[in-house]
DNA sequence: CCCTTTTCACCTAGGTGGTAAGAT
DNA sequence: ATCTTACCACCTAGGTGAAAAGGG
């Protein structure tokens, strides 16, 4: 599914007129896996707070990446408005082959964000490594699920995702 | 609306490497307007099977452009599968301002195709007419109009178009 | 009479959390 | 007990022709 809550960037620099690929990948925080933890009498596991290390973390998954669909676009065109990674899905399903991300539940990632400058020169391999610059925002690092495991983040998704209306009970300006 | 029949090419010859622009317009093929005949006694105009000259045309309208969706591509992707311009949509509102192509109902257009090969030279618009080629299909020619006046077309489109199965009452396949 | 506009039920396509059942 | 999976009603978004209403 769509990661949530979507990964936003706003981009200051680039050369107006030439081409970027912008891209997103995901790293392991650690090399553990987490659990819930459900106080002895509470009704919902969503009472839960915090996470417990479970043990050792299952072996990693395939190193995916998402290029941003408007990939490649001018540099112009990124910087005038927030690039949005909206379309950005992912799953826990090994063997999958509709190209999303591949992370274990349970587990911290870290998302990476990349620009590549569309080099024109005929070798611009040789300057792959100055024409790709990685950002990294340590406050995007989440937890994987299969389920939300907080209610304050089903309803910031329902208040805010036009598909989740349905769930609704007030105003979502609230 | 969508154009029906979609206007559909299949490319050769184009530079698999080059970045191409692919685009539609769309000529009177006369100066007249039409109309059609119910037969004396005809239950629906559906019966009618020919267009009668009805005076001449309405002033031109203005001669927009469509841009196929994934301009520019290399030659390379347009060539590959056959490019369909399912996107493409008419109008008879001189006001549309959603881009749409804008034509007079009951008057006759000839569609006409473009393609443009993007120059990387830095002088390229002096190359402007020798980068421009444009392809005309003489039987693609249609009367414009705001419902369909021939039963056949309304079978065809009901038969064809996943949209419109709510009124399918046999297999497609027929 | 002929054409145009508006509205509508009915589709495709796909993004939601809930829920019940399944798995460990 | 905890997490995963499959399915579902309920949404958004938008493409259909039919039919009714409107206009000249």
């Amino acid at each position: 599914r769509r990661m949530f809550p979507t990964f936003q960037v706003k981009i200051f620099g680039m050369d107006p007129m030439a081409d970027y690929m912008l891209l997103m990948d995901f790293v392991p925080v650690d090399d553990k896996r987490y659990r819930q933890v459900t106080p002895r009498g509470a009704r919902y596991a969503f009472h839960s707070s915090s996470w417990l290390v479970a043990g050792k973390a299952d072996p990693a998954t395939p190193g995916r990446v998402h290029y941003h669909p408007d990939s490649p676009a001018k540099g112009a065109q990124w910087m005038k408005q927030i690039v949005s990674f909206d379309k950005l899905k992912l799953t826990n399903n090994l063997l999958d082959d509709n190209g999303h991300i591949i992370l274990n539940s349970m587990h911290r990632y870290q998302p990476r964000f990349h620009v590549v400058y569309v080099d024109p020169r005929k070798d611009s391999e040789k300057y792959a490594e100055e024409n790709f610059k990685t950002f990294v925002f340590e406050e995007t690092r989440f937890t994987a699920v299969t389920a939300y495991q907080n209610h304050r983040i089903t309803q910031l998704k329902i208040a805010s995702n036009p598909f989740a209306k349905g769930f609704r009970d007030c105003d979502p300006e609230d």
